[in-house]
Formats: C-alpha cells, structure tokens, sequence
DNA sequence: GCCAGAATGAGAACGAGTCTTATTCCTGAA
DNA sequence: TTCAGGAATAAGACTCGTTCTCATTCTGGC
C-alpha cells in the first residue's frame, strides 16, 4: 500500500475512476479509501469494521465496486479473510512480507533494477509458455522480528 | 506440479512421511497422490471429484492430512475453490502462470541461475525488514494462446 | 421541494470447507 | 485364520466469510 494521509489528487484520481465506472464517489467510499490509504498494509475486513459503526454488508458491496472500478485491490491469503489495499498505480509497486507463523502482513518495495530486470526474464520465460502481457506477483514467507525473538 | 506417472520411489517418500506424521499410506490416499502427480498442474476440488466416486469430505479431510504430513500444497486463487498439488520437494521447485482471462493455471520451471539469484536479493530485502528464513512465491498473470487468440 | 435512481443497512441466503457419527477397513497378536 | 481395537471412510450436518435481497435513506437535477 504505503500511502500516508491521503492527498486530494489521490481522491480526485478515484473520483474520476468511480465516474467512469458510473458510480459516485460517496462519503461510505471516501471512508474506506481513508482507511485503506492510512493503513500502510494490506487490511482485512474486522480491521476495517473494529470499532466503527459500518455495514458489513456495505463495506463488502463498496471494496467490490472500488475493485471494478480499478481502485482496490482483493488479496486472497491463508488466513480466514480477505485482504485489501489501493490498487497499485494509486500508490506504488510493492510486495508483501508474511510471516509465517503470526500471518502479519508488511508492504515491501524492492529497488527498481532488480523489478526491471525480473520483468525482463519473467517474460521471456512466459512468452515461451505462450502467455502474453504478463505481470506478476511475489510474495515472501518467513519470520517477522517478533517471531523469530518468542521460539 | 511437473511429474508425470508416479514412480515407486515417490510413493514410497510419501509413505514414509505419513508414517513420521502417524498416519496410514491407505487406497485413497494413494489414488489422491495419483490424480496429482498425473495432473502437471495445480488440482482444484471439482476436477479431482470429476467421473470419479469419491466422497468430497474425504477428499478434503485426507488432503489436508496429507499437507500436514507436508506432501500436498495447498494454493488459495481468486477462484472458487483450492488448489492442491504435491509439495515442491517431492517434484521441483516451480512457478504458476494464469490466465487473467480464463483463469486456466500452468506450471511454469524457472531457469536455476535466476532463482538463486532472486533468492539471495530477497533474503537481503527481507532482512531490511526484519524477516528471516524467507522463501517466495512467485506467480505470472497473462493471457495464455488459446485466450490471447480469441479476442 | 420533488422525483428518480443510487446507496445504505439489516438480515437472509449461499457455498466452500470442516466436523460429527455410524460404519467399514486394517493390522497385528493369538 | 480369526478377532479385537484403532484408524479411515462416507454422508450429511454445520460453520462462517461473503454475497444477495429488499425496505429505507440519500443525492443531484429540475
């Protein structure tokens, strides 16, 4: 994710995005988009619902319109919920840490030579797979700080 | 996945591994090992139920024995249901490409050099971050031929 | 202010995956 | 070979994250 307090370009981005999908950009939208930017990582659902007073029902039905709308971005874990955060080119290229024993979930930018070349080869090696306009994801598994120092 | 018709070495790995856990190498369990070596690709539940008659909760309940005894991966997609294939160790270490279109998943070998050094960048990024004994998932997202052709 | 269409909230419904329980199968000791 | 006790199986009930329904509330244009 990495976004602090969300500018106003950053809404006025989404405000357009919305429209174009034919959808406003209401007060229940602007809220979450608050909550995912300030968040740093990506959040599941009781995150989001702890201690405000949302519809779950709403808050599902609005992250699914702000995916569709190119704005959020659905995170499938091991864990029992799913994770959201601002879709990339809102924020910035990122990958994510996950500890494998809490299931703490950290944002994590890699330098851009390494990107650039990793696109490079993943490509290649895609192409001859007979896949086209690849992109990819890369997560990393292992034990944060906190784990490693209580085992 | 990438392995094709299971060989007696492979059944007997497994079996030892089901002993360490204390548990039975039984029929079932066997024939799930089958369907997944066979597959060359990651198995979701309907495909292993597919003109078969198994009963769906013993598909699941040996499955996850089978990943405690740490044969079987689970994978979680942005599909309806799990993805199983045999652990890494038991074939070789690989990746996934899917096609964002039709959601088709394909195995997919990197070449040896470029792991190892993906390897040690990550290990170093991770390290930043205060995570250790890190490993990675990659995953490729495309249109895959049969796809990329029809539109 | 009014109206039509959109958004919201509450709760019902859905379904992948897990748990329960009665039955069947294995294994190894006699 | 037989038998007993523990493990595996099958069927279906259950769980719970997510989606759907619908009555109510809000919003923006006239």
């Amino acid at each position: 994710m990495i976004t602090g307090v969300p500018t106003s370009e950053l809404h006025d981005t989404i405000k357009t995005r919305l429209l174009a999908a034919g959808q406003r950009y209401t007060n229940r939208r602007r809220q979450l988009v608050e909550i995912l930017a300030r968040s740093g990582k990506p959040v599941a659902l009781p995150e989001i619902l702890r201690g405000r007073s949302l519809a779950q029902s709403s808050v599902y039905r609005n992250l699914s319109v702000l995916e569709r709308a190119g704005v959020v971005r659905r995170l499938v874990t091991d864990e029992d919920y799913g994770r959201y955060e601002l879709s990339e080119d809102l924020t910035e290229h990122h990958h994510h840490v996950i500890c494998s024993n809490c299931g703490t979930v950290q944002d994590l930018p890699m330098p851009a030579e390494f990107e650039r070349r990793l696109d490079q080869t993943l490509d290649r090696v895609a192409r001859t797979a007979g896949f086209a306009e690849v992109s990819h994801r890369l997560d990393l598994f292992g034990l944060c700080a906190d784990c490693a120092e209580h085992s």
